[in-house]
DNA sequence: TCAGCGCTTATTGTCAACAAAGTTTGCCTG
DNA sequence: CAGGCAAACTTTGTTGACAATAAGCGCTGA
C-alpha cells in the first residue's frame, strides 16, 4: 500500500500515517506501561524534543490522550498523566460490568457458529499458554483482553466496541501494570471464560450476561486488594 | 479577567480560556444544531478564517471533536462532520439504556433526600413548562436532558457521569435536532420521569433501573420512526 | 522575621510560513 | 473518443518563532 520510497529512518513503528498518530500511540503505551509515571507533569517542549518532533503534533497527540482520559489538562497550567485512584478504578469496573454484560448478551444473540468456534480455539490457545508459562502471562499480557475484545466485537454494537476496546481496556491494562497481578486467578478466569462461551454457544443471552457480570465483578474483587495502598481515598 | 483589548467581534462566548476551547464548543454546537450539516467536509483554512483564528488551535479543536465522535477524520484526506445513521443511533440508544439504567439504580441507592426534593422541583418546573408551551419545548430543549443529567450526577460514578453527559447526550441532542420531535410524547415522558423518581425516593434501585430502561427504550421506539428516511441502511 | 510586591523565567497558547501528500484538471497518445 | 499519465493546485501535516499567561524568586519595608 505504501510505496518503498519511505524513509528508512523510521524503524520503531514502520508505517506511521502521521507524526501525531505515532507519538500518540507511543505516549499511550508509555503511560499504560508506567514508563511515564502517574501524575507526571507533561512539558511539551521536553517531550517534543525527546520524540524528535515539534510541539504542534505533540499538542494534538495530547489532546487525543486527553480524550482517552489518559492525561488531564488544565488550560494554562499544563497537562499531567492521569492518576488512577481506587475510586476511579472502581467506577470503571462497575461500568465495565454493565457494558460487557450487555456485550455478552448481544454476542449470544448474534454470534455465528464459525465465530464461536474461533472463540473456542482462542480459549484453547490460552489454556496451552497458561500451562506453558505457569499462568503468569495470561492475565498480564493480551490474553484476557483478547477474549473480552472478541466478545465486544461480536456484539455488533459499534459504540460498545469502540468504548470498550479503545478506552476502558486501556485503563484496565494500566491498572494491571500497576498491580503486578498473577495469583491463581488465570485458571479461574479461564474456567469462567469457558462458561461464558458455553452460554453464548447455547444462545442464552441472559445467562451469558449474568456470567460475564459475575466474572468482571470477581475480577474487581481480586484487583482492588492488589492496588497500591494510597489509602487516603 | 480578560483585558478589553480583545476584538469586539467575539460576542457570543465572552470569556474563553482558550481559542481552541472556544472554537471547539462553537463547532460542537454548530454540528449538533445542524448549522454544520452532516457529512460536510471540514476545510481547515476556511473554518479557521471564518472563526478568526489560526489553523493551529482549530486543528486541536478538531482533534477533540474527533474524540467526541462528532467528526470523523482520515489522516491525509481531511475530516468530515459525522453522519448519523440509523444503526449508529440504535447502537447509542441501546448503550444508553444500559448506562442510564445503571445510573438510576445507583441514584436510588445513593441519593440524599435533599437531592430527591430537588428532583421533584425539577419535574414540577417541567410540568409548568409543558403547560405553558403546550408541550413543544420540553423535549426539544434542555428539559429532558436536565432530568437524565441529574440522575447521572446522582449516580456518583464519574465515568458514567462523564460519558453520559459529554458524549451520549450530545449525540442524542443532535438526533433530536434532526428529527423535529414533539408529538404527545412530553406528557408521557414526564409521567415516566415521575415514576422513576418515585422508585428512587423509595430506594428501590431495581425498579428504578427497570423503569429507566423502559423509558429510554420507549423513547427510541418513538425517535426511530421520526428519523429521516435514508432507508438504505 | 515575615508579608507583600514586582520582576524574571519557564511554559503554554497562537501564528504564519514551509513541506508533503492527495486530488483534480487537462493534455497527450493509442 | 477513451484512457492514462503528468503537472498544477488544493489541502493537510509540520515547523520554528512570537505573544501571553502563570509560577517561582528575590527584594523591600515594616
Amino acid at each position: 500500500m505504501s510505496e518503498q520510497t519511505v524513509n528508512e529512518k523510521i524503524v520503531t513503528l514502520p508505517d506511521s500515517v502521521t507524526l501525531s498518530d505515532r507519538v500518540c500511540n507511543q505516549l499511550k503505551e508509555d503511560i499504560i506501561t508506567g514508563c511515564l509515571e502517574q501524575g507526571t507533569k507533561i512539558k511539551e517542549e521536553e517531550l517534543a524534543r525527546e520524540h524528535g518532533i515539534s510541539r504542534g503534533p505533540l499538542r494534538e497527540a495530547i489532546r487525543r490522550l486527553e480524550g482517552m482520559h489518559l492525561v488531564q489538562r488544565i488550560p494554562h497550567a499544563g497537562a499531567r498523566v492521569v492518576t488512577l485512584t481506587r475510586k476511579m478504578m472502581s467506577d470503571i469496573y462497575r461500568v465495565r460490568e454493565a457494558l460487557e454484560g450487555m456485550s455478552a448478551r448481544l454476542a449470544a444473540e448474534n454470534m455465528s457458529s464459525d465465530d464461536i468456534d474461533a472463540l473456542w480455539d482462542l480459549l484453547e490457545s490460552h489454556e496451552k499458554n497458561i500451562e506453558e508459562t505457569d499462568g503468569k502471562v495470561y492475565f498480564q499480557r493480551e490474553g484476557d483482553v483478547d477474549f473480552h475484545f472478541r466478545i465486544a466485537q461480536a456484539s455488533g454494537n459499534d459504540w460498545l466496541i469502540h468504548h470498550l476496546s479503545s478506552e476502558l481496556y486501556q485503563l484496565i491494562r494500566m491498572c494491571r501494570y500497576r498491580s503486578a497481578l498473577h495469583p491463581s486467578r488465570p485458571v479461574n478466569a479461564l474456567a469462567e471464560h469457558r462458561h461464558i462461551v458455553e452460554a453464548i454457544a447455547a444462545g442464552d443471552g441472559e445467562l451469558a450476561e449474568l456470567l460475564m457480570r459475575r466474572h468482571i465483578s470477581g475480577a474487581w474483587q481480586i484487583v482492588k486488594d492488589l492496588l497500591p495502598r494510597e489509602s487516603h481515598d
